[in-house]
DNA sequence: AAGTTGACGACGA
DNA sequence: CTCGTCGCCAACT
């Protein structure tokens, strides 16, 4: 487990319920700004570990993850649909559901 | 040590 | 809106 990593999970616990964050939004939160494909690559081969909500990060389109690690999107829609976020073909609306940066780095 | 890879992002056409 | 490119960063080979 590497530091990066380790800030990468930090941050992803930090997204509310009913909410969902970007991997962009994500990297910055965890003080490494532009690292987005970097905080996929670690969520990718850390499935969940401490029940890390992976399931609410998404891209900076609102589109989910193409190669989700436990039963592709489908998992993932299903995961978000039951707390609310509405998923519409694999497609989040992040102007309903997508949070602020303060709200993440307000700790 | 150097090159490749990938759950990404911003921008221009 | 849909590509195609280029830039990014950390992990992996």
């Amino acid at each position: 487990m590497t530091e990066f990593e380790r800030a990468v999970y930090e941050a992803v616990k930090r997204i509310p319920e009913g909410n969902v964050s970007t991997y962009g939004q994500i990297a910055r939160s965890a003080g490494y700004p532009g690292a987005a494909r970097a905080v996929g690559n670690a969520l990718h081969h850390n499935p969940d570990e401490t029940n890390v909500p992976c399931h609410r990060v998404v891209n900076a389109s609102g589109k989910l993850a193409k190669n989700f690690g436990f039963g592709g999107p489908e998992e993932q829609r299903r995961r978000l649909m039951a707390e609310g976020v509405y998923v519409m073909d694999l497609t989040v609306d992040l102007n309903d559901y997508g949070i602020d940066d303060s709200e993440l780095s307000k700790y």
